[in-house]
DNA sequence: ATCATTTATTGAACTTGTTCAATGTTTTGA
DNA sequence: TCAAAACATTGAACAAGTTCAATAAATGAT
């Protein structure tokens, strides 16, 4: 069901009853089993993704071979690479569903389309873009300033409901550090 | 002069004479010397700017008291908080001048004016932010990846010149580095 | 219910990067 | 132009985080 993208879309701008059918209408959804994949490495993205349920992870396998999680993405978040899908060019990452999961995708020729017919669109996207900027950007700060154990906790503070929902080898390849560290830094916590 | 600021406009959207004059219009000129500070933390940050000469650093300091670089921003780059600057939130960033420099500023509320007004303006940072959001993201990933000898032999291909005009404390700072390490790194890479 | 797989924990040795303090070098401003 | 300040280098001791290997616990598929 769209209602959840729906939802999304009236929480930020306001489009007549016509208009949000007819860009609801250019999403397709898509079921993805837990531990498939929706996009790998090497692919182009040809999608911007809402998920409506379950969810997924989006990493990176470095030189070393180890996974890398750029950020996870629950219901009522976006997946996509966002520099594949915008430049066409191969993606370095992999986007996997952690849980049995349903996603509408848009494909770039349509999301053009809406960007070009329902001109409020870009408002919706630039706003979209600008929070997961916003988060980034906070992620970023937080990686420079501060150390594995704090990281640890604000996780857990800020995202209570994905820390119940993802295992430590999950966690500890979001925070960058490895799983067994992160046994570590939970042992030392934990004896507090 | 505001030329610089029509060029990066034209390369992105296509606007009548009049818009873009109303547009460019609504940007004032600050000159800013070196070492002085367009903002500090604790501000809410009141701009968004377009630097048409020299360089800034937007940095935050963490509890440590170390200083940690976000982003350098030469000419033609853009410099906000856009945490701070959207939501009306109290900075926890500075952003200084490391030249003697000149923005071009935007406030909050004629920017406002400009996306009511100047649909295709919606697009121009829609787009924008979408680049700076990549950059963004590709700094995340080599920061989760790779190893710091690797993020400096990146930043110097990467920024040739950014790696010209700023002093090894600058670029340790925004490694994630200590300054004393960087120079241990540049000793190791030298001996090859 | 059970066996195989995945996840979590632990310890020891190791590597990467930090801290501190001292010294040398470059830049800057009056 | 020269003194002061800022920047860069170095070494030694230290702290944070990794790696590897072994074991325990939890989960999943049949």
């Amino acid at each position: 069901m769209k209602t959840s993208l729906i939802n999304y879309i009236l929480k930020h701008i306001t489009l007549s009853t016509e208009e949000l059918e007819g860009f609801c209408n250019l999403f397709n959804q898509k079921d993805v089993k837990k531990k498939y994949f929706l996009m790998r490495e090497g692919e182009v993205c040809k999608f911007e993704g809402f998920v409506t349920k379950g969810l997924f992870r989006v990493y990176h396998i470095d030189s070393n071979g180890f996974e890398q999680v750029l950020y996870f993405a629950q219901e009522n978040w976006w997946i996509t690479d966002i520099d594949s899908f915008t430049n066409e060019t191969p993606s370095q990452l992999y986007i996997q569903a952690l849980e049995d999961s349903e996603v509408l995708l848009i494909s770039k020729k349509d999301k053009e389309f809406a960007y070009n017919n329902i001109p409020k669109i870009e408002k919706l996207f630039r706003i979209m873009t600008q929070k997961t900027h916003i988060a980034l950007q906070q992620r970023m700060i937080d990686n420079l300033s501060k150390t594995a154990d704090q990281r640890y906790l604000d996780f857990i503070e800020k995202y209570p409901n994905l820390f119940q929902r993802l295992t430590n080898l999950q966690i500890a390849a979001y925070l960058g550090i490895s799983h067994e560290f992160l046994s570590k830094i939970r042992r030392k916590i934990a004896s507090k």
